[in-house]
DNA sequence: CTGAAAGCGCTTACAG
DNA sequence: CTGAAAGCGCTTACAG
């Protein structure tokens, strides 16, 4: 069975009494190859254990089979949903990507990306790190290498996105707040240096002014994206001279936290203060009370991002459509008691 | 600046006056170079815009830096904060690890471990799928490839691991509820085909028999690692003839399900009913009520295993020593009130 | 300190 | 249908 040192091409034509290009042949499936022969070889491949050198390959090709997808941060479930998303489709078209994580930290987005340009990926999908400097794409780009941005993209940048309404998102999720009966509404977590925050801050003061509510600047605080961000983003509401009575909060983490320090502080989320979240992952569904959120397609739209660099590496190019996904407010308890268990509030949704 | 084809060791050659020996020289930061001339090379590097072709020089040095992360499922954050401890030391190597998810399918595991073979990783750290055959490892073992298993092992490998001490755990947990008085104890979750479930049970039996408590076989359940999995776990085991009184969970995703399930049934977690869950995920601090849990210092054992591949990449071997990390029992709500808020049950741990 | 030459494992025209 | 030859972009002895 399988030698010591690799086995190559060579060996296989040795051990099947043919040529080396006979056998890269058969290795790439061409019918040129008489069948009898084809199989001689493929049996010999696999006695000498021959394991395909896909390095030497893509050298002489000119061009790999490498997809990457670049995450900012892998713990955070909602991306872990995106990249599960983005699998089934190169799964199913026989490719393995390779996912590297970042960490939301711009130094290290930069070495992954240097080292998958090393590994010469024919294409890769990216959700940027935040605070990631304008050109930091650029080389990508000279070298033509096809680069599609999933939920997060760059100020001005000519890179494809896939992403969901984020306005439209949080229009819907404002106006169900003051359906409610709200009057003063706090928007809490994110930072500005997001593009995805002015977009759903967009969303927010839009609806607040069609309701002729004059949003109240002080009641519009940034924060870490996470648990903890949002417990620091309710405390430092609620200690306003005019606290608001509910909060749309940047996504489901922060919508939590503060969920979390509204018990600390002896109010109970849903009867004493509204709060509404962005994303609708699983969790939302299971929370106690069950979280009120914008639902944005995740693993669809990593889904379509898959789909588009396939179709860009195959033509090319390294422009593409972007694409905006519908979404859909699920209400459920956090703004208060409901007639059924769950109701779904769709946007129209469409492309841009 | 950046010209359209590809740039290559000769075209810095050519653009320094030099030879391509010598750009590969500067390349490997030799110090055989004069630094003026170095310092040219570098210059012409930047001015065509080179990036450094890996294939290349993999294929010439005939062995590569890649090192490959195999994930069972990464939506799980359990296995998401795993990944995180090793990325931190693989960072500080200058190594960029690439990620792959089998989402708990032993076919994807076959197509990602051929993949990362073709790629001619230099090594391995994988958190193997459920069913994974016993031979499915046994391609890269014979290719002298250092592998290593983290959190999860294969029945008879001779392939290290790096795991918590879930016979601890599971003891120390158990002897936890046992101590609050509950004589009716259930096992909920996990299935027989994985290792670690027969480490955890084996830990809840010994507890069992140490205190005179024949477990009860009907309450042992196997199920779904997941939410809905503890649900259907706990529904099974309250419509018993004999109910229990607390769960051991065989993870906390299970203890959330089972959670879940008793306020359905009208039951208050900790107070009619305890529970204990196992991993100590974030998430069960937040939890209401917090989830008192076995704590395995997840990130911990990730940095560890990755310091583990490293050292037999560097020494050519694929041998290595188990590592069994200590566990501690983190007492919060879910079995009945505490006097304080928190409380560490520590075990001795050590290595195996 | 630097250059000319061979070779890593493949694929791709080109003959036959 | 199959073989001989060149070449992808590097690194590595080997001379000088």
């Amino acid at each position: 069975m399988a030698s010591r040192a690799k086995a190559t091409i060579l060996d296989i034509a040795r051990e099947a009494g043919v040529s080396k290009s006979t056998v890269s042949l058969v290795l790439q499936g061409s019918g040129l190859i008489r069948p009898e022969t084809a199989n001689r070889v493929r049996k010999a491949i696999e006695d000498v254990g021959y394991v395909y050198n896909r390095g030497a390959a893509n050298l002489r090709k000119a061009h790999s089979n490498v997809i990457g997808m670049v995450i900012n941060d892998l713990t955070n479930p909602f991306f872990a949903e995106l990249a599960v998303g983005m699998e089934r489709v190169f799964q199913s078209a026989g490719i393995v990507p390779f996912i590297a994580n970042t960490a939301e930290n711009p130094v290290r987005q930069e070495e992954v990306l240097k080292s998958l340009m090393e590994q010469d990926v024919a294409g890769l999908i990216v959700s940027p790190a935040r605070g990631t400097r304008p050109d930091a794409f650029r080389r990508l780009e000279t070298a033509g290498i096809p680069v599609v941005f999933a939920m997060r993209r760059l100020p001005e940048s000519r890179i494809p996105v896939i992403a969901p309404d984020n306005h439209r998102g949080a229009y819907l999720a404002t106006r169900h707040l003051i359906a409610k009966g709200h009057r003063r509404l706090a928007f809490l977590g994110g930072s500005s240096d997001l593009v995805v925050y002015h977009e759903r801050l967009g969303g927010f003061r839009e609806a607040c002014e069609a309701e002729g509510i004059g949003p109240d600047e002080t009641a519009i605080v940034e924060g870490e994206t996470s648990r903890r961000g949002g417990m620091a983003c309710l405390d430092a509401v609620l200690a306003l001279p005019q606290p608001p009575t509910g909060a749309l909060c940047f996504n489901d983490a922060v919508a939590f936290g503060a969920m979390l320090a509204l018990r600390k502080q002896g109010l109970e989320p849903g009867r004493d203060f509204a709060v509404v979240g962005f994303d609708d992952v699983v969790e939302a569904e299971h929370y106690i009370p069950a979280l009120t959120s914008v639902a944005v397609d995740t693993p669809g739209l990593g889904e379509r991002a898959a789909h588009v660099v396939l179709k860009m590496i195959q033509s090319r190019t390294t422009r593409a459509e972007d694409h905006i996904g519908a979404v859909n407010l699920v209400v459920r308890e956090s703004c208060g008691p409901n007639r059924s268990h769950e109701t779904r509030i769709h946007s129209p949704g469409g492309a841009a």
